[in-house]
DNA sequence: TCACGTCAAGCAGAT
DNA sequence: ATCTGCTTGACGTGA
């Protein structure tokens, strides 16, 4: 098992997810953005690995406006220096790698112009762990999508969007169910007529199920992931849907988590930590996994 | 130096 | 109709 955290460390001090108002570009000013984005990345990474850190998402803002119009850079071709030495570190470190386009980048979108930019968000993000040449163990990962009042329709047009995707495209984009729209059972539809791997989120499954419990979810997911796509990979945060506003909390609940661990701990599976406190709660819930699995027990 | 309005982009649900 | 959350901040103008 690996354990994992979104995007940012905040032990250090910079940032790989630099960016600028759009009014603002210039080539200039995207080249210096991106190659401080890329050095802080790796800089993260060499702290990951120091901290037995193994599984890491890479934020979205790596590449500033790589989907939009305004781009007139071959960020790709000038900072291929620079994307394979990361890539080589993430290889010989054996890191497992994630990225999750924003809520912007809606696929099954019943907008024609929403789907296209969609489309060219998802290929940036594709772009990004083609130039570091990761395995296909490393994953681009989507909600299903917006609703628009027609829930089969939509999660159709999912499915043939899919469909019409090229195949490295494929080879890395998974789903996740999400707490209000589509579920861990309209994933596992999705499934059966895309053979597309699940990731499956632990607090969304709270908000928004059709009664299957944890285990029944991991039995269920595990079997969405073939052998090269690595193994599930599964989102783990603390708060519960009920006390309060609905959000990722500060700190993790290690109690809960013990528990959560206990109910589990027979399937193999990365985990990423959706928490605030980012690495801190990795760095704790490796600590403990380390020290002794009979310490479950008594947090 | 700091407060705070604004920033590329979508959708759902609450107010 | 407008605001908020999402993954949960950063930019940059104006005081």
């Amino acid at each position: 098992m690996k354990i994992g955290y979104p995007c940012i460390n905040l032990s250090l001090e910079c940032r790989s997810s630099h960016t600028f108002r759009l009014k603002n570009y210039s080539k200039e000013k995207l080249k210096k953005t991106v190659k401080s984005n890329l050095k802080c990345l790796l800089e993260t990474l060499k702290y990951n690995i120091n901290h037995k850190i193994l599984f890491f998402r890479i934020t979205s803002d790596l590449v500033p406006f790589a989907s939009h119009q305004i781009m007139d850079f071959n960020w790709k071709k000038h900072f291929s220096k620079e994307f394979s030495e990361i890539g080589n570190f993430i290889k010989k470190k054996n890191i497992r790698i994630t990225m999750h386009p924003g809520q912007y980048t809606v696929l099954n979108s019943n907008n024609e112009g929403v789907y296209k930019r969609s489309l060219e968000e998802l290929i940036y993000h594709i772009d990004v762990l083609d130039l570091m040449k990761l395995d296909k163990s490393c994953k681009v990962q989507l909600h299903v999508g917006g609703v628009y009042g027609e829930k089969e329709n939509s999660l159709n047009r999912f499915i043939e969007r899919y469909h019409s995707l090229s195949n490295n495209i494929k080879e890395r984009l998974v789903i996740e169910n999400d707490d209000k729209s589509y579920n861990l059972k309209d994933c596992l539809q999705i499934y059966r007529e895309t053979q597309i791997p699940i990731i499956f989120d632990v607090y969304h499954h709270m908000c928004n199920n059709s009664g299957e419990s944890i285990e029944e979810a991991f039995q269920l997911i595990s079997h969405t992931w073939e052998k090269e796509d690595g193994i599930p990979i599964i989102h783990y945060s603390s708060e519960h849907p009920h006390k309060g506003k609905p959000s990722h909390s500060e700190h993790i609940d290690l109690k809960d988590f013990a528990e959560f661990i206990q109910k589990t701990n027979i399937f193999d599976y990365d985990l990423m930590l959706e928490i605030k406190d980012k690495e801190q709660s990795a760095l704790r819930v490796i600590k403990i996994l380390e020290n002794d699995p009979r310490l479950y027990a008594m947090i």
